[in-house]
This record gives C-alpha cells, sequence and structure tokens, in this order.
DNA sequence: CATCCAATTGAAAACGGATTTCAATTTAAT
DNA sequence: ATTAAATTGAAATCCGTTTTCAATTGGATG
C-alpha cells in the first residue's frame, strides 16, 4: 500500500502549506506509489484515466509537483524530452543505468562513486548539492 | 583559430555526405569554436547577429545539429531546459560541475570514476556506450 | 561564362511538452 | 448551512525546438 510513511510526509506537507485534502491528490499519490517506476506525467495520467475517467492532465502535473516539491518524489530527465518522477526512498540516493535499446532502467548505488565526486568537487572549490549520474548503454537482453 | 584538425573533420564530413560550404556554414564554425563554451543555440545566435545580422535562427540550429552529427560538438542538457553545444575534444572525454548559484561550468575528468562506472555496469549486465556526470553545488566565489 | 539542379537559407508556421488562466466546483472552517 | 479560500479541468498560452516553403546560392557541367 504504498509506503505509509511516504503519505504521513505527504500530509505533513499538505498540512504546513495549508493545502486541501482532495479525491484526485489521494489517486493520483495511491497510484503513483503503487506504480514506482519511471513516470512521465502523460503516462501517470493515462493510468488514471483508465480508472478516473474525469481527471484532468493539468492536475497530474500539478500534484506530481508538488511530490516533488514534498520531496516525497524527484523528477528526471532521462533525454527523451519528457519529465519523468519517481518515488525518493527518503534518506537513499540512487543513480541510474539506462538501456538505449529497450529503454529498461535499472536503478544502483555505490559509495566509492560517490567519494570520488566529493573529492573531485572539493578540488574545485565546489560543495556539492546533488548529482546525476547516467550510464547509458546495452543491457543483457538486448544482447 | 579554432582547431584546425577540427576544421577539417568537418570538411571532410560534409564532402563525405555531399553537402555544401557556405558562408554561413564557415561563419558558425568560426564563432563556435573560438567561443569555445557551453552555448545554447540562441546564444551562438544573437552572438553571431552582431556582426551577421542576416543570418537566421533556423540556420544557426541545423548547423549545430552538423556539428553533433559530425562528431565535431555535443549536446548537453544542464536542467534549465535549453539544448547546449560543447566542442568535442575529439578523444577526451569529460564531466561537469556546475554551479547552482553563477552558472559557472567546469570540466573535470576522473579515470577513477569511469573505472566503477564501468564495473558497476558489468555487474547489471551492462554495456556503456556513455555517461552522463554532473555535480552541481555552490562554487568558490558564490561563497 | 552561362546554365541547371540540388542544397541551403531565413521568415514564419508548426510542433510538443510544460505551465497558466479562469469559471465552476469542492473543501473545511465557522 | 454559509462562506472564503483552495482546487479542478478544459482550453489557452508559453517557450524552445523543428519543419515548411519560396527564394537564393553553390558548384558541377557544357
Amino acid at each position: 500500500m504504498g509506503s505509509a510513511k511516504t503519505k504521513d510526509k505527504f500530509r505533513a506537507f499538505m498540512l504546513d502549506k495549508g493545502l486541501k485534502s482532495t479525491r484526485q491528490r489521494e489517486v493520483i499519490l495511491e497510484e503513483f506509489l503503487s506504480v514506482g517506476s519511471h513516470l512521465s506525467t502523460e503516462e501517470l495520467y493515462l493510468r488514471l484515466r483508465r480508472k478516473n475517467p474525469r481527471i484532468g492532465y493539468a492536475t497530474v502535473h500539478r500534484t506530481l509537483k508538488l511530490f516533488a516539491e514534498c520531496g516525497i518524489a524527484e523528477q528526471r530527465h532521462f533525454g527523451d524530452g519528457q519529465a519523468r518522477y519517481e518515488a525518493s526512498d527518503l534518506d537513499e540516493h540512487h543513480d541510474h543505468l539506462i538501456c538505449t535499446s529497450c529503454g529498461k532502467i535499472v536503478e544502483f548505488e555505490d559509495p566509492r562513486i560517490e567519494q570520488l565526486q566529493e573529492k573531485v568537487a572539493r578540488q574545485h572549490g565546489f560543495s556539492i548539492e546533488r548529482h546525476r549520474l547516467e550510464l547509458y548503454g546495452c543491457c543483457e537482453s538486448c544482447r
């Protein structure tokens, strides 16, 4: 049932900002968390329409932005020109492997790489706020 | 005078594809190489207009795409919604540090990180074709 | 040099995803 | 129930990118 903790975080955020709880937001949150992967606004919108024909694209768009602002989702761009959102795993960070043939997206994490990133940044006088690492290539089943 | 080698590569590419050498292409190539950094189409267009008021945005756009196709330039996206092009240093690859405050872009290269990337990809059955690593943060002079 | 065909150009239109507008509706506090 | 403020959805707008098309240019040929 999605992460209850994530839902709590969103509800707290809404309360804090004086935002209202609506049927649409509940439905969108539920569907977003249950799918979990790297959805574009369009994809999520189409999914939601199957069960909720009256929901509007603009609402999905606005709600995803809310999720991102609240911190329970992150916006990504993988170079196909449209934004994608993924549920953020609260504390943990990860990067992506993307198959250029079938589009499969695999998440990974490597603290050694992160460490080296910090080092490089320090050498150039930067303090890192966030980073983006994407490896594009061909997955096993596509070969 | 830009890299003569780069110009040669572009000329060879044009010859090979049966494309024509035009005044516009020469001017655009010259300006692009002399500026070198991470230019958007718009920025390059405006620069060119200063000395060549009759040049069209579409031509700049198409020529930059030609550069990318030929391999003398690479298209990048740093999340501000517009494409940027940089001259590609033929053999060498590099990644980017981007200051979120002033927009400064610094290039770096770290073979240890690249090695670890290969390793991670292999573990997931991927063979890497290319990658993207960007570190966003705050540069020295902005603190 | 004159001619011709294909490539190129630039202005304007079209495109596509993201975002905003606005009147109607819904929420939730009173 | 009443009311003010937030929300919704359809449609319009925005903005960078890409394409269209008539006019121009490159360069190969006779």
